[in-house]
DNA sequence: TTTTCTTGCTAACGAACGTTAGCAATGGTA
DNA sequence: TACCATTGCTAACGTTCGTTAGCAAGAAAA
């Protein structure tokens, strides 16, 4: 097969993506995916070993990919803090955005993953959580950033940004970036109207 | 029966309401709410007709609260308005921690409402974030709130008090009251340290 | 006392589930 | 040509699912 842009392997994972996200994990039956595919039920085992698999690949793949973008948007420790944090939503935006659907999974499906993985997700979660908790923290320390409790401001940023694929949809009015941009000025600046 | 501060039905209710929370609903059995209950599975229906009639009470007594709740923090529209918005945020985490288990069956498992049930819980959804973006335009008009693009901001506000109940346990460090009042803050004021 | 409501049981139904075994066609590679 | 990885099928497995029928015990209401 030289044709396929993806591998079948491929395609059962992006199929299989929309439909955790759309129906959930335990309510999408390996035959709806076979359906949505074109194939049998029994045919999608010649490319993988489980259903469970499948959702394995999908969450810790986005959860590199957040990784990935954090360390790049906060390499740069010579800028400063409020920089890097605008940069960490912006990427957090975009790898959000890139893929919603394995987003959307990713968010709310990881309690599927049956033990090890799913102590092992939780625990690439906390961390990936901590790094912008210690952006608030070497904020609120040097006073460049606003937050009496840097914990729970970050738990606060970080649901702003991870409510996103419940609604955002490609193509729409607004593009990743401009996204990321107001959702970080909203954050930082705040509803209230400024007095200077 | 007595004794029982509440009903078998609403045992069944609060039960299933943990469970669904835990689990995801289409992953619970009724077998597994059964024993969490202490009895066998086809008791339930002496109780009730169906499964998803259960999940079908939840996400509408919530919808119920939540409006309640709303109609009674914006009802005195000689208030400013950053205070009326500033009480419908104590109102809407109100709702959120009183019954933690509860909003997470609201806000995630509705999907799994069949229609027509779930169309009319998205409608009410939809009313519900209405008066809260409805609140950002008025303020933004009245330029007495900071909201270059409101539906934007609402969906951004709802956002982060929506994430409160995956991480939220009763008898934490913080109160409810302390939780609204600093998310309101948060919200109002954001995170860059203010010149004035 | 008779009736009715609540609560629960056992046993089973048909359906759907994830998964496997065994076989076969295809197409690129050696 | 011979080989082998990819892809897919049919048929079936054992299990679990939501739900129902029929029956029964106890308490409350008439």
């Amino acid at each position: 097969m030289e044709t396929a842009l993806l591998s079948r392997k491929d395609q059962i994972d992006h199929t299989a993506t929309v439909l955790f996200r759309a129906r959930g994990f335990a309510a999408t039956s390996m035959r709806e995916l076979a359906t949505a595919l074109g194939i049998e039920a029994g045919s999608i085992y010649s490319h993988i070993r489980s259903k469970e698999e499948i959702l394995h690949r999908i969450c810790f793949r986005l959860a590199d990919q957040f990784f990935a973008g954090f360390e790049d948007a906060t390499q740069n420790n010579t800028l400063p803090i409020a920089d890097s944090l605008r940069r960490a939503i912006e990427s957090h935006v975009q790898v959000l955005t890139a893929d919603v659907a394995a987003s959307a999974v990713f968010l709310h499906e990881w309690r599927h993953l049956s033990e090890p993985a799913r102590t092992e997700f939780l625990a690439l979660r906390e961390q990936y959580e901590a790094g912008f908790r210690q952006l608030l923290i070497n904020g609120a320390e040097t006073g460049t950033l606003y937050a009496p409790d840097p914990a729970f401001a970050s738990l606060t940023l970080l649901a702003s940004l991870n409510w996103l694929p419940t609604w955002y949809a490609p193509g729409g009015k607004l593009a990743p970036a401009d996204i990321a941009h107001r959702l970080a000025n909203q954050l930082l600046f705040g509803l209230e109207v400024r007095e200077n």
